[in-house]
DNA sequence: CGCAATAATTGCGTAGACGCAAATGTTGCA
DNA sequence: TGCAACATTTGCGTCTACGCAATTATTGCG
């Protein structure tokens, strides 16, 4: 069980690392929260991550910066931002997904049909299990 | 597929970040090679880190101070070093390895049996893939 | 309206990770 | 022996992450 999880921790953290996207992981964790339920405000991304606000502040400043993210104040409460992402931003997290899929199907390359079938299933069921909503 | 990458990927990453065990990934991943084949020389982990030896030899340098690294020079070649844990290193690292077995546990415990089981199979088929030595 | 609560930001300080270049010590071979 | 190759370390600079305290803007309620 550990051994699994082993290895897939480690393929996930070489891929979510995404080496060469330039993005670091708190940074891919923002994306991937704006892509997943945009419009997102500072605060849920703050508890998201688990940090102070102003590190979240700080982490979007770089996402802007390098133009993945979009930033702009909320019309329904002016004092909250809504984060989304920007065209160049939503190619960046494609990219790191397929790539991070390429090296899983590369990995799983080695299993059998069979066993390839049986983790897929299993790693369905566990995802219900962490993820119940949705 | 990816959906249970990402639940593992979540959840190995919270318990392997090791939050409140006071040791960054980097270091993590050292302690971890050192236990996994002591003695290393600082090359292998700079190499298994993919960083610049420099970098290995602080990260060591960390370590080493918090009493969690052994750091000798070899007998059998003077310019390399052997580093393996300390009892207090090592104590931490089962107990981060525990933390992150019941971390898994916890979230395993939503499945069925059937799907425990299957999932535990699919993991041991997926680690022989991913290491077949051993 | 006025004020407390809320959202975000900014200033400040700390720590770790990282790369590069230069220096040091050690080994092994011509 | 002498020198090239190797292992590690050190100095230096940079970047990101992070927390805390103080500040600003906005909202909503008594």
């Amino acid at each position: 069980m550990l051994l699994g999880t082993q290895v897939l921790g480690a393929l996930i953290a070489e891929s979510m690392a995404s080496v060469e996207q330039h993005v670091t992981m708190p940074q891919l964790r923002v994306l991937l929260l704006a892509r997943a339920e945009p419009p997102v405000n500072l605060t849920t991304v703050a508890r998201d991550l688990r940090v102070h606000p102003s590190n979240a502040t700080r982490t979007c400043d770089r996402l802007v910066a390098a133009g993945l993210l979009d930033r702009r104040t909320s019309e329904r409460d002016r004092r909250q931002v809504e984060l989304s992402l920007t065209p160049t931003g939503r190619r960046l997290v494609t990219k790191v997904m397929r790539h991070r899929r390429r090296r899983i199907r590369q990995l799983m390359g080695k299993m059998s049909a069979a066993d390839r079938a049986a983790l897929a299933r299993s790693l369905r069921a566990l995802a219900d299990a962490g993820h119940p909503d949705t």
